[in-house]
This record gives C-alpha cells, sequence and structure tokens, in this order.
DNA sequence: GGTGCGATTGCA
DNA sequence: GCAATCGCACCA
C-alpha cells in the first residue's frame, strides 16, 4: 500500500510543524528479507535551522550533516558514541537545515523500540540509510492512528544541555503517558 | 596527523 | 554512577 506513504509536502515544512504531524504516523521498514516492520511514533524531537545551538547544522554543513541541507523527505542518520545509530527525518526547503529525531514507537512485533538508539536497532536501521530518501525505497512513513491535541505534550529535548537556552525550548513532542516514550517520569 | 567528545544505553 | 566505543569536527 504505497498510497500510504507520506509525501514531500509533508516533510517540505517547518521542523516543529512536522514533528507535531509525526506523533501517531507509522514508521515503516522493509527489511532486506522482504518484510515489513511498522511502528507508531509516540516520541520526537525537533531540530529548527542553523541557529538552533543544539542542531548539528548549528555551525554550519559538514560531512556528517549534509543531508539536513537537502529539501525535506530524506533520512538523516548518525552514529552516537561509538555504537548507537540515530534516525532524523529531513524537513522544510532546501538551504534551511531542519530535521526530527525519531526517538520512540510503540513496540513493533513485539520489540521495544523506546529511546532513539533502541528504535534504530529494532527497526534496522544503520548508516547505510543516512541519506536514503523516505518517498521511494525501504524506509518511510505512513498515515497511522493521530494524536489528538489534548494527548500532545512538549518538553524540553533530552540530552542538549550544553545548547544554553535552545537547551530549554519545548521541541520534543511525545503522546502524554504513553508507555513506550523514553526518559525518566519527569518528561512524561 | 592528533585529540576530545557525543541528539545513548546497559550494567554495577 | 559510569564504562563502552568510534566517526567526525576541529585544531595544528
Amino acid at each position: 500500500m504505497s498510497s500510504r506513504r507520506l509525501g514531500a509536502a509533508f516533510y517540505r515544512r517547518p521542523a516543529q510543524e512536522v514533528a507535531r504531524d509525526l506523533l501517531g504516523r507509522t514508521l515503516c521498514r522493509e527489511l532486506p528479507g522482504g518484510r515489513v516492520l511498522r511502528g507508531r511514533l509516540v516520541e520526537v524531537e525537533a531540530y529548527v535551522g542553523t541557529e538552533d545551538a543544539a542542531s548539528h547544522a548549528h555551525r554550519g554543513r559538514t560531512h556528517r550533516n549534509r543531508w539536513m541541507f537537502e529539501a525535506g523527505g530524506l533520512a538523516y542518520v548518525y552514529l552516537v558514541y561509538g555504537m548507537h545509530h540515530c534516525m532524523n527525518v529531513v524537513t522544510g526547503e532546501a538551504g534551511h537545515p531542519s530535521a526530527v529525531l525519531l526517538r520512540a514507537t510503540e513496540s513493533p512485533n513485539g520489540m521495544s523500540a523506546s529511546g532513539p538508539g533502541r528504535l534504530t536497532r529494532a527497526f534496522s536501521i544503520d548508516l547505510a540509510l543516512d541519506g536514503a530518501s523516505l518517498l521511494e525505497g525501504a524506509l518511510w512513513l505512513e498515515a497511522g492512528e493521530p494524536v489528538p491535541d489534548r494527548k500532545v505534550r512538549r518538553t524540553r529535548r533530552i540530552g542538549v544541555d550544553y545548547a544554553g537556552r535552545w537547551a530549554a525550548r519545548k521541541l520534543r513532542f511525545i503522546e502524554a503517558g504513553h508507555a513506550d516514550v523514553s526518559g525518566p517520569r519527569f518528561f512524561k
């Protein structure tokens, strides 16, 4: 059912808008063997542009963050702490680097996907998918069961305390109270 | 060419 | 509380 795949217009908006709209959508991954994993997103974070001191794009374009500078609709995958992958959805127009970090989905096929590193592991996402298009291919997003406004909660982003006043901005979006949201209770 | 560290996780 | 583990950003 590729007709359910979200198109370019969904991604080519400000990261904050895309982040809110990603809650409840379905992350889909077709494995090399052909099996498709699906999980409903319940936690994401927006990284809004070069002005955002928490964003990898804050210090300009580098080899690692190059996909963030493209038009929305790509995956930006990187390795943290030498062992965990993180997956972002690139957003906005070309030349305006922004992205949304995918932090948790409801457990796909019984696996835990609570936390950015666990999510990429559960969906078998690594550097081979860095720069991959979400508009075609083995990694994409689909419609899902929407999260109504009354269930959306915004908090500060996790693990970016170095970002000064940007660390305080409420750019993390979660489905309030959901069991698969990562982090300490305070952030739920 | 060398160095320090991170959008995290699991275990003591 | 803290070690694991390595690509890459930055400096020389």
